[in-house]
DNA sequence: CATGAATGAGGATTCATTCAT
DNA sequence: TATGAATGAATCCTCATTCAT
C-alpha cells in the first residue's frame, strides 16, 4: 500500500528528523511533520503505514546510510587498529555533521515501544556486525586479543562511542565531538590489543565479620 | 504537598516498576499502577505530584540505592583494579537480581521528555562520580594510565556496562548477565591500565584515486 | 445529622466567605475552607450535609442578617421616601462594610446549580418582601404611584441596587459605594413617586418602507 | 488555530445554548454539546479553543446580535422617551423569542470564572454604551434630568430590565415577558424625566436612645 | 466530637488516522 | 496522487465525601 520512494517520501523523513529534534518524540505530531514537509497530513499515509512506520523508516534510512558510510570508510583500511580508528572517526563525524539527526538517533529514538525497537533492531544489527567484523578481523590478524568474545568486544566499542555521543548531544556546552576520537581510540585500542597486561579478575575475598 | 514517605509510597514505586516493565512507560496507566499497588487512583496523587513524578521518584529511589550499594561494595576494596572488578560485578548483580527494575532502568527510563531527563540527571551524576572516582584513584595509585581523561574513561566504563546490560535486558535468551563480568573486566582493565601498548592513532592517509 | 450551631459552625461559614471571595466559587475546595476555619476536612461534614449546604447556609446566615439589619433600619422610619432612602443606604452600607461578603453575594453565589438557587430563593424572597412592603406602604400612604405593580417596582428597586453593587464589586477602581446612595435614590424616588410625569408609552409607528 | 466560522461553528454554538439551558453550564459536557450539534467531540476543538471559548463565543455571537438588533431598532426613533420604550421592548422581545438563550444569558453566563467574565465584558460594554447613549441623548434633548450621572442611570435601566428578565426566566409560571414592557417603561421614564418631583434624600436623624 | 488519609467517579482534551472530494 | 476536515478513543487528575481511629 505505502509507496516507499519518491521526492515526498524523502521530504517527509527529513521533516521528521527536524521536527523530532526540535520538539522531542512525543511532541512530534504527524501534522507538524506534514507541515514541515510541505504536504497534507493525509499524504503521509500514502508513503507510510503509520506514524511508527515513519520513525522506523527514518531510522532505516539514516542509519542505513550511516552504516554504509562507515563501511566504505573501512574499505581501504589496512590494519585492524586503523580500522578501529576510522570507525570511531566516521561514527563521530557523521553525528557531528548533523546535530538534529544525532539528537534523534541518540535520544529521541531510544523509545520504549517494543514494535519500534523491533523495527529498528534489524538495521542496527548491521552496524553491530560491521563493528564485530572489525574485531574478528583484528583477532585473525593477531592484533586483537583472541581471548575476547567478539560480540562482547563489539558491545564495549559501541557502548563507549554511544555513551560519549549521548553525553555530547545532551551537553549544553558546544564542544567538538571529534576531539574525543583519539582519546577514546587510545583506551579502546589498548583494551582490545594483544599486548596489554592487567591484573586478572580478583577473587572475591570472603568478608570476615 | 506530596507526602514522599510511608508504606504506600514504596508500594506505589514498586508497583510502578512492575507495571512499567510489563507495559512500557507509555502504556503504564496510572490506574494500572494503582491497582497493582492496591490503592485507589487518587491515592497516588497524595504521594506524588503526577505520573512523571512517579517515574522520577522511582529512579531516584532505585538508582540511589544502586549507587549506595556499589559505593559500599567499593569501600573495603584494595587496588583500583579490584575496585573496577567489584564495580562491574555490583552493577550487574543489582540488575540481574531484579529484572523488572533492570528493564525500567535500561529501557523505559531512556525517555526523551526533557523534564524527566532533568529530574534524573542529578542522581545519575552521583553514579558517574563514583565511577570517575575509581578512575582517578587508579591514576593516582599509578595503576591506570595517567594520560586518560577521567571523565572520558568514565563514559567508556559506564557505556560498556550499560550497553551490555541493555542487550541483556532486550535479549530473549535468558543468559546470565553476571557471566559477562570477567570478560568485560578483562577488556576494560586493559584499556585503563598503565602497561598496555597499542599503536597510536593513525594519521589519515590521503586517498589516491 | 448535621449540627447547625456552635462555634465551629460559624467559623466554617466565615472561612467559606473568605475562601470563596479569594479564590472564586470553583476554586473554593472544601479542604481550603476547612484549613481556613482551622478544622479538619471531615469536621465540616459534622456541621453541614455537603459543600452545597455550606453555600446555602452561608447565604442564609449572611443574607438573613442582611435582611434583619435592613428591617431594623426601617423600623422607626417615617415616610415611604425616607424608607426608600434608608433601604438603599443600608443595602450599600452592608456591602461596603464587608467586601469579601459583597463579592460572594454579588458574584460567586450567582451560580447556576438549580439546587443552590432553590436553597437560596427562600431567603432572598424575604428581602424581596421587605422591599415590596416599602412599596406597598408608599402606595397606601399616597406617596408612591398607585398604578405601579408593587412586585415590578420591587424588581426595579432591587435590580438597580444590585446592578450598581455588582459593578462596584467588579470594578478595579476602589470607589465608594455609599456615594451612589443619593444619586440612585433621586432616580428611583422620582420613578416611584405619585407626582412625576412622563410621556406615555409610545405606540409603535408602523414603518413605511 | 481555531476556525471561527462556518456551518458547524454556528451549529455548535446553537447546540451549546440548548445544552447549557437544559443542564446548566457545569453539567454541559462537551460530549453532550457535540452530540446535539451532530459532530464529533474533537470537532469542537477545530472551531473553539476550549469549552470556555465556546461559552464566550456563544455570548459574543448572541449578545452581539442582540446589541445590533437593539441598535437598529433605535435608529429611526424620535424622542428619547421613545428610544427608552423601544429599548425595553427590544430587550424583552429578544429574550422572549428564545427562552433557551434567555436562560443562558440571564443565568448560566453569570459565572464567576474571571476569564469568562473578562471575555464577556467587552461585548456587554457595547450594550451598556448603547443604553448610556440613550441617556445622554435624552439629557441633551432636555427630556431627561441633567442632574443624573448617565452611567448610573444606565445601571438602573439595565439592572431593572435584567432583574425583571431573570425573574421571568426563573419563574415556573409561563407569563409573558413583553407584558412587563409598559409598566417598567412607566417607572423608568418617570425616574429619568426632567419633570418629576420627589422629596430630597432625607438627612439622617440621629437616633435618640 | 474530631481527625485526615483514602477513596474513585467523572470529563476535557489530544492527535493518529480516515475518506469524500 | 493529494488534500485536510472530521473523527472518537483513550487517560490523567481533581476533589467532595467517607470512615477507621
Amino acid at each position: 500500500m505505502a509507496k516507499r520512494t519518491g521526492e515526498k517520501y524523502q521530504a517527509i523523513i527529513d521533516a521528521a528528523v527536524i521536527i523530532i529534534a526540535e520538539n522531542g518524540y512525543h511532541n512530534a505530531q504527524v501534522a507538524k511533520i506534514a507541515k514541515e514537509a510541505g504536504v497534507a497530513d493525509g499524504t503521509i499515509y500514502l508513503y507510510f503505514e503509520n506514524k511508527e512506520d515513519v520513525l522506523i523508516s527514518l531510522f532505516r534510512n539514516k542509519m542505513g546510510l550511516f552504516t554504509e558510510t562507515v563501511r566504505k570508510e573501512l574499505k581501504n583500511t589496512g590494519s585492524p587498529f586503523e580500522m578501529l580508528a576510522r570507525l570511531i572517526q566516521a561514527h563521530f563525524t557523521r553525528l557531528q555533521q548533523d546535530r538534529s539527526l544525532a539528537s534523534v538517533l541518540q535520544i529521541e529514538l531510544r523509545q520504549s515501544e517494543p514494535s519500534i525497537r523491533q523495527g529498528i533492531s534489524q538495521i542496527i544489527r548491521e552496524y553491530y556486525n560491521l563493528i564485530e567484523h572489525v574485531i574478528r578481523f583484528g583477532i585473525e590478524k593477531g592484533s586483537f586479543n583472541p581471548d575476547m568474545n567478539p560480540r562482547l568486544a563489539r558491545k564495549i566499542v559501541f557502548g563507549s562511542m554511544d555513551e560519549v555521543a549521548t553525553c555530547w548531544v545532551l551537553s549544553t556546552r558546544q564542544y567538538n565531538l571529534l576531539d574525543m576520537t583519539i582519546p577514546i581510540y587510545n583506551i579502546l585500542a589498548r583494551g582490545l590489543s594483544m599486548t596489554g597486561i592487567a591484573p586478572p579478575f580478583p577473587r572475591e575475598i570472603p568478608k570476615t565479620h
